[in-house]
DNA sequence: TCGCTGCGTGACCGCATGGTCACATTTGTG
DNA sequence: CACAAATGTGACCATGCGGTCACGCAGCGA
């Protein structure tokens, strides 16, 4: 019946799973995974905090699922960047502008901060195993950057901390219900982060944010001034 | 009795004090501020979770406390950087550099990475006016970079939100138990971020971490890699 | 030696929150 | 329509944690 055009049951089931994840990445990055309770998750969705239960096993499997996600796509776009990038630094760039667009698409939030007690046992071990091996990924393009003339000559690890740290921390400030599309931001972050390591760093930036018109709207959260965008 | 060489009972309390919120701090970098327990502080003191409170008033004022302490660190080191920088970017670069160092000597930690969510009522309104304060003070000094030449032309905004994410991340994987002091750490991390903004962006760099022995060492916490430093 | 003051502690209280369950309601099917 | 499976809910339980309190103890002046 239908033909097909509605999804059935175990396709229903799926996508509220990932509605669940999507709402739950929100308010995670917003309170931290602590901070967040379960009742915030589930009246952000407009169901009752038992209703998860159905989609989700508890709540550290909640925390688990975004980090695998948001490692996932990490590593997907980096394996991307690899193959589209046309020296080391252009792969960098190309996944970790992929790697905020995708995650803005997939979780609506740029990045997941974790704390350091949020997971436990064998399941945080794989994860932070997986991020680990991330960031060997990044230092190793850093240091073809060097050797193919793209990067200057610089320690990896700091190189990457660095970027790292202005690519997650789009998660404080990026708001999706403002102005910038997802692109916008991925690609204005991207090109000055990057920069840092040009080694020929381009003598003006391509985004202007002054030109975009940003009609006035309500102040989000606590976020008076402009702290956001 | 001892010509004052042994602290008075005031000059006592005040020292625990400040021991609570260097411990406070370092255990709410680590786990945030609502994953953290009073008894996590107080073991970490080695005392019993009550004798917190004859020094604190409540949990909440001991987030507030480290908050406004790290704020007011800022803004003394970005002070310092607009007294003695010789153009916008060596200010920026003098302040962070200071403020790094500082954050490390007074709290331990390099960065405290609060939730929105933390704080609560006025408190909160007046902790936020004063890192909004601070974000406009370094972009007015952007601005400043860009109009005597100094930093390229880029978004104030964007500009001076990869930079407070270079910084605060450092809270990420920074340990004061490793080889690297303060100092050098600062220096690092803050020329290659600010090497994202100028207009003659040096062509090497001058911190090159392989120069330094790095005995090894128990892996801390989860950091199984060398995650850290 | 006798208080007096301040400090630190274990035991305790109350509440928020993770998690469960019985039940009502809806949905899909023959 | 009948029935089963799936879904969502309010009420409930259990526990971890913020916060309090009565007590023991050390230091100190007389």
């Amino acid at each position: 019946m239908w033909n097909d055009a509605i999804p059935d049951r175990t396709a229903q089931q799926a996508m509220k799973r990932k509605a669940i994840l999507r709402a739950a990445a929100m308010v995670f990055t917003r309170q931290g995974s602590h901070g967040a309770t379960l009742e915030d998750v589930a009246i952000s969705l407009g169901v009752s905090k038992a209703a998860l239960y159905r989609y989700v096993l508890n709540k550290n499997e909640l925390v688990l699922a975004c980090q695998e996600e948001a490692l996932d796509i990490a590593d997907k776009a980096l394996t991307q960047g690899e193959k589209e990038g046309l020296n080391a630094l252009d792969k960098i760039r190309i996944g970790l502008t992929n790697y905020l667009i995708e995650m803005i698409a997939e979780l609506g939030v740029p990045a997941l901060i974790l704390e350091d007690n949020a997971l436990h046992g064998a399941e945080a071990e794989q994860t932070y195993e997986k991020r680990d091996a991330y960031e060997m990924r990044m230092r190793r393009l850093v240091r073809d950057g060097i050797a193919d003339g793209s990067i200057v000559a610089t320690e990896p690890k700091i190189a990457v901390f660095m970027l790292l740290g202005s690519i997650h921390w789009v998660s404080k400030w990026y708001r999706p219900e403002g102005n910038w599309t997802p692109e916008m931001v991925a690609h204005a972050i991207v090109e000055i982060a990057t920069r840092a390591l040009d080694a020929r760093p381009a003598p003006t930036l391509t985004t202007r944010l002054e030109d975009i018109a940003r009609p006035a709207q309500a102040p989000l959260s606590y976020l008076k001034e402009d702290h956001a965008l």
